[in-house]
DNA sequence: GTCGAGAGTAGAACGTGTTCCTATTATGGA
DNA sequence: TCCATAATAGGAACACGTTCTACTCTCGAC
């Protein structure tokens, strides 16, 4: 890995480190939560996790590496609760990718200002971020093709090229109304009304 | 309009203050065509289009409107060069979506500094600057919904709703196709391709 | 136990977006 | 023409992301 890229957790030798990680990411969702993008102040953070400023700096190289880092910590977690929840409810693909997706939106929707600190994180992140992006894409693809695949038999081993295709656009397009929403661009209602416009015109059959 | 606004064109009563706004853009365009969204710097851009800094602050309140509205003007000129050509290459609606939306996409992508600068600030704009970005959305979605039904007789008037939710799809993927690209997670040949894939799955009849 | 290297602390310093202030210059109406 | 008002110039000042410096602490090797 290289020397430009967040710490990992597993990468961090003592416990004392994964301690004083876990206290940024804390600290971060924190201010998020209470005052968005701009309420991250890495002099804040520092204080709040209780680490100088020049540790958390050794932790996440920017403030776009530490909130996407906190993104992706935030995708990990919804993962493991959509996995442990078993069958996802709905007979079609779309049916279930539609309940995947409003669940998360929902969930991100309930905590506007973190959401909105996250996403806008997440945009403006140059190629220095790319391996906190992909990451995070990887795990939305996963969370997609999983809901497309989840409660049939065993028909379907591995997701199709044209799974993940689909997966991809929905993905892409949930990301643009997020961001509608997120600059206030669009309602909650209409953000979910066009996700599901969108599944139904890609998983039509 | 509100005070937070950029100024635009037609409420500028001078023609020197139009002929400020076009500096002041033009200033802009070169610095990020040459060095990115860095190196657009508000003194730089202040110098180089020799307004004093404050009076680049009245025009566009923000790094980002100036951006936001710089990619405008360049999706007008796009717009109308489009308008020009008159009936647009390829039978299918599906084929002339996707002319439309290489040749914008290599016309970006043959000045990748400025792209960046332009995608970038688009991205990370917050609900400011909703008024702009939103002026964006609409010139994007009518250019697609005019290459669906370019060269078509009169029988389709206007576009239906369903043209302008896949249009609007289809511009989700392009924005998120060109994040990846300018984020350098994705490469220009891998954008066709997906950008392909998309139109492909929308608009297959 | 001592040493050395790496990790952490505290805080100054720097760059750039943004704001603010004052003096000067255009502009448009009486 | 003259005045009131707005627009601009010029530049200081401020905020926050980022970098740098100097010092201290921790811990494994010996």
């Amino acid at each position: 890995m290289s020397t430009t890229n967040s710490l990992s957790v597993d990468e961090l030798g003592s416990t004392a480190q994964r301690e004083r990680r876990k206290r940024i990411l804390d600290a971060t969702f924190e201010l998020a939560s209470d005052g968005g993008f701009d309420a991250v102040q890495m002099r804040a953070v520092a204080d709040k996790a209780e680490v100088a400023l020049g540790t958390l700096y050794r932790y996440f190289p920017s403030k776009i590496h530490l909130l996407v880092s906190a993104l992706a910590r935030e995708f990990d977690r919804n993962e493991s609760l959509i996995k442990d929840m078993g069958t996802i409810p709905g007979d079609l693909p779309a049916d279930r990718v539609i309940f995947i997706m409003k669940r998360t939106t929902r969930g991100l929707q309930g905590d506007p200002k973190l959401t909105e600190a996250l996403t806008r994180a997440f945009m403006f992140a140059d190629s220095s971020v790319a391996a906190e992006i992909h990451a995070v894409g990887m795990s939305l693809t996963a969370m997609l093709t999983h809901a497309m695949h989840s409660g049939q038999p065993t028909e379907h081993g591995e997701p199709t090229a044209e799974d993940i295709a689909i997966a991809r656009v929905i993905g892409d397009v949930w990301l643009s109304a997020l961001m509608a929403w997120v600059t206030g661009r669009s309602s909650a209602a209409e953000t979910g009304a066009h996700l599901e416009t969108a599944v139904g015109l890609l998983l039509r059959d």
